[in-house]
Formats: structure tokens, sequence, C-alpha cells
DNA sequence: TAAAACGTTTGAGTGCACTCGAAGCAAGTA
DNA sequence: TACTTGCTTCGAGTGCACTCAAACGTTTTA
């Protein structure tokens, strides 16, 4: 989505409809080889073709690659999010089950968050004991 | 430290002075397989051994293991804790060398925190959508 | 038209962080 | 004494998430 929304803003037209797979990996990061990956494995849906058989990304699907990165931000495995993208494929039935996954996402980050914040104040604590001249050993 | 402190507080001993592997792998939640390996690797400073070559942890491999499962948390490869802990064993004069490195990882943590905030906002978003009956498809 | 740059597929390889198995020794228990 | 449990080492195996190679087809530029 916010890939999309940023092309529409810095070009101010709704951007192209259809992208090649070095332009989507420049866009997102991610290597031609890694896209393919995706697909392969269901965590991309299937992506439309040009007439010769060659990907042709759409907006949808970049804003789709931009959510799964943040999922993987997360530490999400990839075999969850491949079973969100299928859930979204099965369409409106599994609303259900989508919202409790990404629920159960949401805790997981707010865990994270929380550990990372615990180890940010030990290691302000190790670093302020380097910083004055205390000497005493880090352990 | 933590887990000595939390030794120390429950038992009101300063605890026992050395630990098994079986013991440690409880306290620490890792298995001995993996201890081993981290004193392999030089993770783990050379633990001490029983009169039979037995390993007996001391108070202060179980800070250092605490410390070390924080860094883990924060994403750190091994192989730079495992620079880290050289550090430590090289002494004094390397000290300003560790605290940069702390200092590193402190920025990392930072970046990483912000960013799964970045991602519990963008999934709020999305839960919202499913908490209302709106029907828009995830993308 | 020729060359380069980019695309396709399948299947195999890589790096990380463990994780396990096998073979064997030592201490404690029935 | 026999059994159980736990320890040792070494090297091999596992699961994840890519990552690459090979052989070949297509599109664009000079």
């Amino acid at each position: 989505m916010s890939v999309t929304e940023s092309i529409a803003s810095t070009t101010g037209l709704t951007g192209k409809d259809r992208y090649t797979i070095s332009e989507v990996a420049a866009l997102t990061g991610l290597t031609a080889h890694t896209l393919r990956w995706y697909e392969r494995i269901g965590l991309l849906p299937q992506v439309d073709r040009s007439h010769t058989g060659q990907r042709r990304f759409t907006e949808q699907d970049l804003g789709w690659l931009t959510f799964v990165g943040k999922l993987r931000l997360t530490g999400m495995p990839v075999a969850d999010m491949v079973r969100y993208a299928e859930l979204v494929r099965q369409g409106d039935h599994t609303r259900d089950d989508r919202r409790e996954l990404l629920e159960a996402t949401r805790r997981d980050v707010l865990t994270r968050i929380t550990e990372l914040q615990d180890t940010l104040a030990v290691l302000d604590i190790k670093i302020s004991h380097y910083g004055t001249a205390c000497g005493g050993t880090p352990s």
C-alpha cells in the first residue's frame, strides 16, 4: 500500500499498472530470485504475465509485498505468511481466521517490542559502565 | 545477571557456585547441546570442570548467558557475539571497542523497535478493517 | 543484423543456528 | 552387580530463507 501511495504521490499519477520483475526488485529491495520464489511457494498470488510469459506485477502486488515486508520484520515465518495469503485467496468466508491471525501477530509484535526495550535497558546499563571509568567486568 | 539475582532473591542465598550443564539448561532454556556448542565456538568462556571433567558453570557464566540471550533477541549474529566475547577475554585495553560495539547494537535495537511500531500501526489498520464489516480486500 | 541486457525454468547449493546420533566413560541407585 | 542417568567428543543432519547455476528464450539498443 505505501509503495503504491509513494509512487502516486511522487509522480502525481496513479503510476504504471504493470511492473517488470527488475522494477519490483528495485522498488522492494528483494531480488528477482526471491520474487520468483515467493510466487512459487504461494506467498505472492499468481502474477500476471505478458504475452511472452514474462511477469508483470500490478500495484496490488506491490502493496502486498510491502505488507509482507512488514510481517517479515516481525519475524513471522514465511510459512505463516503463506497461510495468510491462502486465506486471502480463499475469499470472504475466511475473514475471521484472517483477523485472528493478524491479532495473534499483533500480540507477538507487542511482546517483541517489550523484549527489545528490555534489552535496550540492559545495553544502556552496560554502556554507562563503559562510559565511566569504573573498570568492572561486563558479565 | 538477572538469573543470578533471581536465584539470590528466591533462595535468600548467593546460590550455589557451580551448576551442571543440565541445571544451566533448565535455567536458561538452552539445550545442553547448545551450551556445549556455545563453548566450542567461543561464545562462552572456558567453563570450569569437575575432577571428572564435567562442566561446572559459575554464576558469572549464567549472567553472561542471560546477556547473550538478550543479544540474541536483537537478532545479532552469533559471530558478532563471539567477537564481543573475544574482546572481553582480551582484557581492559579493548574497552573502547566493546563500548562501540554495544552502542552500535543499541542503535540497531532502536531501529528495530521503530520498525516494529510501524508494523504495529499497519496491523491495527488492517485489524480495524476486519473489525468493521467493510469487506475490502486486504492488500 | 548483431550484441547486450533482461527474462524464463528446474533443481541444486548456501549460510546460519542449532540439533541430533553414536560410542563410550563415570557416578549414583536397587 | 546391573541398571539408569548424565556426562564426554566428534561429526553429521535439520529447517529456514533464500541464492545461485545452467540452459535457454526475448527485448532493446547500436
